[in-house]
DNA sequence: ACATTTAGTGGCAGAGAGTGCCAACAATCG
DNA sequence: CGATTGTTGGCACTCTCTGCCACTAAATGT
């Protein structure tokens, strides 16, 4: 099976695991459940997910990978604030309106489901090396250089804070101001740090 | 039984789990091994710990904790750069030696442990609470206030680079330049992303 | 067209993680 | 001393997750 497939699937067996965990929590919902909903037995699903909990992680891999996207795209000449402002609406409007919500509901679900914020947490690390690709060549050092990793690390941060903060907000429903206000949001906490980045050049 | 015998416990089982994690990997140690080195029954063990990662936690809270008590006293007046230089050895000197090996062996544990690098990053983000405890009234702002929360995040994110940084550094036997060179890297790697705080202020 | 290899799937059994329940035991208090 | 309260350990049980094997289907060779 192709690894695009695979892919599919995980995403697909994602999207039902969240529904659940959302309705029953992460306990009461058993791995049984889970494969029965996406259709496959519970031994194939073993081989998907390691973890139960590993189940979010296609889908905020998938806002994850959006983002880092856009990163990359971050023209040299261009401040992060501004790009993002211009870049990062279209890729939001791209993606479809379930998986959005989707993604928000988990991220306020990892606020009461400590499983489900260490996989958060642990993806978002993940999201750092990329992150780290990005900012070693704008100051010039190798993407391992300790001064790249510390503001990769600084600035993951402040990201999962916009993040959690802009998902608390859209609690009901999802209105085209509350994408806004994470862009800005986001652009703001980013410029904020990025003060003691732009000294550094 | 009183909460600080309580804790003294755990913290013992912590010291035995964590040496059998470090010897023979978490997958390869039993929550019965666990148990049998401490003392108590398997029962018991579970009582103490939810779950066999959270073992690591009372030696990490230790350590989390004495940064935070350094952090708390923290004068106004100084930079918190100067402050740590200051006032950081004398903490490190203070605890046991095992301890402070105990502590740097965990951490590096989390490189090659997802388990415990998720607990790693979850205890670390409860100890964002504290430091926005003592950034809050510095930005004269309500400690839940978006930007210090920020701040918080930002400062936590750099310092847990730096200690994975020591962390590793450390591999052979802990020096005491080794601690000197933590302390160091935690206030450079502070001052980096500060430059954006005190522009604030 | 047919045999063979290859890869994914499902079922089953089992180890280990973690919980609920109860009996035993110790400490505390009247 | 008896009653109460809180901690422990043992037992049984559920659930998570894995190893193993048989089955199916697609791809490949002849």
């Amino acid at each position: 099976m192709s690894d695009e497939q695979r892919q599919r699937q995980r995403l697909d067996i994602s999207r039902h695991a969240v529904r659940l965990f959302a309705a029953q929590g992460v306990a009461g919902t058993s791995g049984e459940q889970i494969a029965q909903a996406a259709g496959v037995s519970e031994r194939t699903f073993w081989r998907y997910f390691p973890h139960k909990e590993s189940c979010v992680e296609p889908l905020l891999t998938k806002m994850v990978d959006a983002f880092c996207t856009v990163l990359h795209a971050w023209p040299p000449e261009l401040e992060l604030i501004d790009h993002l402002r211009e870049a990062y609406t279209p890729v939001l409007d791209s993606s479809s309106d379930e998986d959005v919500d989707a993604v928000l509901s988990v991220v306020r679900l990892t606020h009461h489901e400590p499983a489900l914020r260490a996989a958060y947490l642990m993806l978002r690390e993940r999201a750092e090396d990329a992150l780290a690709d990005v900012l070693g060549p704008r100051l010039d050092l190798p993407a391992d250089a300790i001064e790249v990793r510390v503001q990769a690390a600084a600035m993951s941060a402040v990201l999962r804070v916009a993040t959690d903060d802009v998902a608390q907000a859209s609690a009901e429903g999802v209105t085209k101001e509350t994408l806004e206000g994470h862009r800005e949001q986001m652009a703001s906490a980013v410029s904020q740090v990025l003060r003691g980045l732009s000294q550094k050049r």
